[in-house]
DNA sequence: GAATCATATGCCAATACGGGAATATGTCAA
DNA sequence: TTGACATATTCCCGTATTGGCATATGATTC
């Protein structure tokens, strides 16, 4: 078996830094294919398959708007993933918790 | 160009379910490989090998004892996942405030 | 309709994948 | 040392990938 599909989650959709890139730049407003393609550095055929990817999985909603398509970040759909993360949060908080106090305590033991 | 590595990045380590059942599985104690041969009902090479991947990445850490190797999630690893995707909050709850703005306006209209 | 601008799709190459089976390595016990 | 147990590595296969280039589709203007 091959690895899954990127367009069959989330979590391998956003693996590709290219697609973070795209989710990023389109957070804050939506922008024509043609801005991704100059901010990027793409090719504009990689950008449009890029963005057909995230559309599939709702990540970025499109409009038409002439002959341009304009783009937008759907954050909500990146919720899961921030999600997942999330419930590992009281361990590292708890790893960090317990570094502190040991710092504190050598603290204590040069200060003897 | 292929997809980048499964072992490149935290963002290509998780996009494998099996990988993130892991995590899941280990995040609270140590276990042996042969705990997640049974859990996840995989084969003892497929664990060997994702468990392989994580450890590059430091997203788990092992330690033998005795005839066994023991592992355990570093839930800190996961982190910077969870902060890209944080960095979009502010976006889906402006969002979920539209929505429920828009509901309570139905609202008033369907009262009159 | 023709030319033009903006975007999408198809085909290609090279590459890394995940799982299975077989085998290698490492550790203990008798 | 030999055997048994636990884990790691190697080899193989079918598959999906990203990016480049060429080309198709869609929309506008003349």
């Amino acid at each position: 078996m091959p690895r899954a599909a990127t367009s069959s989650d989330v979590f391998n959709a956003v693996a590709e830094p290219q697609r973070r890139a795209i989710l990023d730049f389109l957070a804050t407003d939506e922008r024509p294919v043609g801005d991704l393609v100059k901010a990027l550095g793409l090719s504009q055929p990689s950008v449009s398959k890029h963005l057909r990817v995230l559309r599939q999985l709702d990540l970025v909603r499109a409009r038409r708007d002439g002959r341009r398509v304009l783009y937008r970040t759907n954050a909500g759909a990146i919720r899961p993933l921030h999600e997942w993360a999330g419930t590992f949060e009281r361990f590292w908080s708890q790893q960090l918790r317990r570094i502190k106090e040991r710092a504190e305590s050598t603290h204590r033991e040069s200060r003897r």
